[in-house]
DNA sequence: CGTGTATTTTGAACGAGATTCAAATAATGA
DNA sequence: TCATTATTTGAATCTCGTTCAAAATACACG
């Protein structure tokens, strides 16, 4: 019979509301003023049952972390394999990021916030590897492009392993949107055009790594030509 | 008459002792547990009083981190005067900053958690600027290598401003760190000694910047005599 | 169907803790 | 000394997140 999948699916679907009503909630009033009960009653439900899907507010945020990061995982795995050099490739990484969280402000935030050791330690262990999870199949790509790259020549393991060689560019990538994320942080230390920089400055780093073929970075006007390429094939 | 002069002594004492138990109370039973009432009782005051000093709770988090923040500046200072070439000066400067945040886990995960737009946004204009004004000295400090390299040849520019130069090396040292601290994140990855990680991409950044003098990323002992090299003098 | 049992849902009650504020106390000055 | 002002106090308030006994519903079996 197939009552048990029935309840199943609409098991489902409820969470699927919960979390859409959260994310709107979020959107329109701030991650600070979620409130539990107001969820609830905006689904139409009873607080208790929201408790049947997320053990705590933390845990439902991870969830909702979990989730964007899925959704984001699409586009940046597109990009990953577009056709072109894995130096290309890798560089199409960080731009593809880098505009979703731009066009995403609050998943950044959320970002920031769940990986808080406050946030983090309060969800519940089953959420938590799901959003471990949910990171394999981006954190793959990137992977398979140090690998190809490994394997091409393009380039030079230094003896350290795939993942090891990728740390740089995604904590760059990660460690500048973050810094944007805090307002008025880079204003108040005098940058601007933080876009630009996070480019260049992932585009140095590889030179750096030795990744052939390496880019010429005296001009400014050739990155932007670059990043422009992407945003136009790299997820064409 | 010294009578106000007196009272503002007192006040800023008063304050000194608040946090000073505030971080012992972290350091001891955890950044999520700390509690207002509890911590005014431990220093023999009301909660009213507390909040004389401290508009709310995430208020005095900022202010905490403020404090770190200028304790981790002097040691910082100290790396950016070593007596040694540009290049060795700011990498000096990403192996003191990480030693630091290793040397105080609380620190790194405090400072996580105040950039946070939940506690950011709920901190006081004033406690925020207060922070902000603490990391003008590190800021600063990190600038004027930069303006060094670029007045002795040693950097070149590709148009870019000071602060705009040093925004690379900064975020990805912050990039990498906050990944640390993110419990098994890195682990889950299949990546570890994350510290050596962090040095090297340095490096390898510092090299695609042009930085002379450029080091040979292929030899992970000459790296590591390059850390304990910094360790050893740059703190002296 | 009716009826007893298991499952799910409900939302009022509870608890924890941040914040406030009227009253008490202390300091100041005439 | 006493009126006035500033400071301190901590019980009361308020805001949630979380729980759980009761109600409602679904289910199984005679």
């Amino acid at each position: 019979m197939g009552t048990r999948e029935r309840k199943q699916r609409e098991f489902e679907a409820r969470e699927t509301l919960f979390m859409d009503t959260a994310r709107r909630l979020i959107r329109e009033e701030g991650l600070l003023t979620l409130q539990m009960a107001r969820l609830a009653r905006e689904c139409d439900y009873a607080t208790g049952t929201l408790y049947q899907h997320f053990s705590s507010k933390e845990d439902l945020l991870v969830a909702l972390a979990t989730r964007r990061i899925e959704e984001h995982s699409d586009e940046f795995c597109r990009a990953a394999a577009w056709q072109a050099s894995t130096r290309e490739r890798m560089f199409a990484l960080t731009v593809v990021d880098h505009d979703f969280g731009q066009r995403h402000p609050g998943y950044m935030r959320l970002l920031q916030y769940v990986f808080t050791e406050v946030v983090w330690a309060s969800a519940s262990p089953g959420r938590r590897t799901a959003l471990q999870k949910a990171l394999e199949q981006p954190a793959g790509a990137v992977r398979a492009i140090v690998e190809q790259a490994l394997a091409d020549g393009d380039l030079k393991s230094h003896g350290f392993n795939p993942q090891a060689l990728m740390l740089g560019p995604w904590g760059l990538c990660a460690g500048i949107q973050s810094m944007q994320q805090t307002r008025g942080m880079l204003d108040h230390l005098g940058i601007d055009a933080a876009d630009e920089l996070l480019h260049f400055h992932s585009q140095a780093l590889l030179n750096g790594l030795g990744w052939q073929p390496l880019i010429d970075l005296n001009d400014r006007a050739t990155l932007s030509a670059w990043v422009e390429r992407v945003r136009r094939e790299a997820l064409a």
